[in-house]
DNA sequence: TTCATATATACTCATATTGAGCATATTTAT
DNA sequence: ATAAATATGCTCAATATGAGTATATATGAA
């Protein structure tokens, strides 16, 4: 987090993770994204476990040590890399989501931070729902599933639309991060299914499929695009932190040791994408018991100063992780 | 599920997995827990995605066709497999969690269902708070860390005994299923930890360990060992389905399509290890829009008959996942 | 010095949710 | 006819949540 911006470490391309240099010459011509998600192979012999193997890599690529680490998913999909149709290697993924605080990189050189919501734009709500949703994401969604001509396929998406976007009843669900990025990808609304319909096409040998320029400019609205398929990496990402918020305390990974209500709403207001009621969220953190106060004062703002906190470790063995998950241990007749 | 007993498929022994005869030799000799979660090889080049590759799998080797499905977690921890050591390869597993009704088996001969239970005589608390909690766990727990000799460690496994298992104040939670399996482990109360010490030991060519009469009783009291690190990936997957029960109807693939509204509280109370409130349940199902009745009442039952229920798909769409997540798309000043 | 503005903190109040229990209804077994 | 078992309906207190009002303490400009 910068200000308010919640920011993800990215690399410059993905052709470091191939094997061998002709491989990876072969991939710089399909490398027009060349944003990606800081990776790296996972080495057997050397890495005691998949985690031990992460930590040591992060650490020597951009000089992070990661603070909470925690595995997110298993991509091994066929076609997460189009190479693969060609005769590449099968390509599994262990993809994990760790927070740290954000320092200057001293790796590799090539790594940067980026708004997390320049790759999703539709996700961040703070300022108000993103007019892009009624304005092109609904309208075309709506269309692109009109077309389809099996029934139960089309009832099937319609479904889906609902559960990911909400209805005039339901509420934008803010955890529905991946559901909502898999439809805009299967409506070829994203830049990451127009450059891969390019590639099946290079590789099959079809011509071609040349996008409208209204789907080129919805594509470009939808973000910024990202190698193979890491974005949908990072949507997954999104999701599960988004899910976690509320009842695992998670955020306090991203501030320094004490700090203001206000500076805890904040990160917790950027991950979620959403504002905050700023009286209720203070009763919340406090009669929670999530945190406590330190006695001093934070001189640097504008208004009153406000007390400085810090996170109460204690919470953890106090109460059941899920504020709402299933009861507490009582036993009723 | 079969009556109030929730149930695992388990296969016979670990050894199919390995790729020639001559190390599934090698395994035999090892193996004295024969126990093991059904699985197979992912071949990369004949399953297109993961989830396909587990369901092709299973139907050929079960009869059985999986319902719900959700990837559980990936383990790459060195010497999951104690071959390893001896030169073997690395294994990777991908755990996945399914749910199926239960079915006869029309397998390879060797799946069995099993009670849940069985491998965690400890997480079922439908009969009141298992005695073998404050007989043995407890106890035998604070001893082994009481006799940590270094400070930190030791008051870090007493965090972690208090968040596992729960203090005066704060209550048992339900879904730290995996951080209870794994204190145990560590503790060597186990019988997978007795075993791996035993095969440490065996490899490197050192003595064998002697556990003395009431550690091993205590093995024998906690349950049944899996092969491998099988229990481990039966541990992640009880707490995942315990986290999932109250904020996704993931329990209807283990009811038939229409039920009682007791049918439905007595799986998820098989699930969660605990009693439900009836009238409470029966509230909260309904009034969520959980279920539809059908206007049908079921015959079998002694007393009244009660109503046949079928699951409402529509409340997918209609509230947002988390029953307490985030909140709803409102923005607030 | 004074006051507008910004921020922090405290408190209120209506509403919704949850935990627990009581009461009634409808069936089967004796 | 009655006891036992189960289903269903309802109440009530305690707690949690959403939204707002009120007060406190700082800075910066007039």
């Amino acid at each position: 987090m910068t200000d308010e911006v919640p920011r993800i470490l990215t690399v410059q391309r993905a052709a470091h993770s191939l094997a061998t240099p002709a491989q990876r010459g072969e991939a710089e011509a399909w490398a027009d994204s060349p944003v990606a998600l800081p990776f790296g192979p996972f080495d057997p012999a050397e890495h005691r476990t998949l985690e031990l193997g992460l930590h040591n890599w992060v650490e020597q690529q951009t000089g992070l040590s990661l603070g909470y680490v925690e595995q997110l998913y298993t991509f091994g999909d066929r076609h997460r890399d189009p190479r693969e149709q060609a005769g590449g290697p099968r390509l599994v993924s262990v993809g994990y989501l760790a927070l740290v605080r954000q320092v200057p990189l001293s790796g590799a050189g090539e790594a940067e931070w980026r708004n997390w919501y320049d790759f999703f734009p539709w996700e961040d709500w703070r300022e108000g729902r993103p007019a892009i949703i009624d304005q092109a994401i609904r309208p075309q969604l709506q269309n692109w599933i009109a077309q389809i001509s099996d029934q139960d396929e089309r009832q099937n998406y319609q479904e889906r639309l609902s559960i990911a976007f909400g209805t005039e009843a339901a509420p934008w669900d803010f955890e529905r991060v991946l559901e909502r990025y898999e439809l805009l990808y299967e409506a070829g609304m994203i830049g990451e299914a127009l450059r891969d319909a390019q590639i099946r096409a290079a590789i099959s040998g079809e011509p071609a499929p040349q996008p409208d320029a209204e789907t080129v400019e919805t594509a470009e609205r939808l973000g910024t695009p990202m190698a193979l398929d890491n974005r949908r990496v990072l949507a997954t990402a999104l999701g599960r932190i988004r899910g976690k918020l509320k009842y695992r305390p998670v955020v306090f990974d991203l501030l320094p040791p004490t700090f203001t209500l206000l500076q805890l709403q904040r990160v917790v207001e950027a991950l979620g994408g959403v504002r905050l009621h700023k009286q209720n969220f203070r009763r919340l953190v406090i009669n929670g018991g999530l945190v406590e106060p330190t006695g001093q004062r934070d001189s640097q703002s504008r208004g009153r100063p406000a007390e400085l906190f810090r996170f109460r470790r204690e919470v953890l063995s106090e109460r059941p992780a899920s504020g709402v998950g299933l009861p507490a241990a009582r036993i009723i007749g």
